[in-house]
DNA sequence: ATAAATATACCAACCAGACGGTTTGTAAAT
DNA sequence: ATTTACAAACCGTCTGGTTGGTATATTTAT
């Protein structure tokens, strides 16, 4: 339905069809992950989700973990992009529980966290999976804590609030894996408010 | 090597010989699924770990689903177990503190409990496997209910109770997912540490 | 500037191996 | 006599990955 009857439009550059196609091979990955879980991802049902044939996918990556990794650096830096857009719209020293409330709604709540974990649980059977994965877990951890440490306001010692951002963390993950197969969709909501509740509680003093 | 050169021992009865062999392909399947991961088990590896042919397998669990499920009931069976053991040691009413540190200790922080989320966020994929996970899920849940209600000693509402253990939940399912990819093995003590210090802060006031 | 050479993006057909499950058969328990 | 536990061989399907080939973009040589 091109109305222009000039010469065809010259197709875009290598580099774009490139960044094009590995972007929509990420996106139909993580889409897949949610929605049939890890198990019964196939490499052949991304390609197809993706729009793109299978000699692309094997041009872009010749192997399914490549494609993984992919997904999943390509997942972190939607996280990078979150927290930034995040922080923009904070003062300077973020209130801790402005933090906690935007971890679970713009990070941990999304279904695609869930893409995450399992992939993190499936690595544990595949050393080389594993290995890549968690090199890319170590990038993502040191820009995580970076922002912080320089950003969050805190007031307790640096050992207090090391156990307290990681078990915060562990309460975001055990809510994200719990949302996934509870019947009752509202029960979350109770726990993050007592989370906040026991959070300000346990500042205060 | 039986020294016995009497009659060759008669073969146990039907029902001693099919319970073992089914315990036998549950243990297995546990064994697996923490040590490869969901994704790469495959029955034929069950029946080889469990020391059965393929034949046994499918004859006491035509499908692959038929053998989850069962590992499934298998693992609540061991959580029970657990529970009752621990309730023996306890008072009539069981300090909250000593029920958190017991469910950490005796369920959450056993590697088989990995276990259990990769076969309940495998079982979002497959309609069939997912009911019949979420059916032995509603009778665990029930019978943990159960006993949380009748045996716990709780100084707040019922309503701050319900919340307050499914954060706890929350918490202890972070951790044991957690504990499968984390570099620091102890940052975990810290974290739970943290959390009871926090309960004892939270129910004092 | 342009033609030739090369690298890149993409495609369709194919393949060896593994998977879950079926079939056929035997021996012991009931 | 019949049911139950177990065994081994087999099979259709699907998987990740390979191969051989085309078209466009980019670089190099003239």
């Amino acid at each position: 339905m091109t109305p222009t009857k000039t010469k065809p439009a010259p197709r875009r550059s290598q580099e774009q069809r490139s960044a094009e196609t590995r972007e929509r091979l990420f996106r139909a990955t993580l889409d897949l992950i949610c929605e049939v879980g890890f198990e019964r991802l196939t490499t052949a049902m991304i390609a197809r989700r993706a729009g793109v044939s299978k000699g692309a996918q094997t041009h872009h990556f010749p192997t399914r973990n490549d494609l993984l990794v992919g997904a999943f650096i390509y997942l972190t830096e939607i996280w990078e992009r979150a927290r930034i857009a995040f922080e923009a719209t904070q003062p300077e020293r973020i209130p801790l529980e402005d933090y906690i409330r935007y971890l679970w709604r713009d990070i941990f709540s999304k279904p695609v966290y869930l893409a995450s974990i399992e992939l993190m649980l499936a690595a544990r059977g595949d050393v080389d999976l594993r290995e890549r994965i968690m090199a890319v877990l170590d990038d993502w951890i040191e820009i995580r804590d970076t922002a912080f440490w320089t950003s969050i306001d805190l007031n307790m010692s640096k050992q207090d609030a090391s156990a307290f951002m990681h078990l915060t963390l562990s309460v975001l993950r055990g809510m994200a894996t719990n949302a996934s197969f509870n019947r009752d969709a509202t029960e979350n909501d109770a726990v993050f408010e007592t989370w906040l509740a026991m959070t300000r509680h346990y500042l205060k003093v």
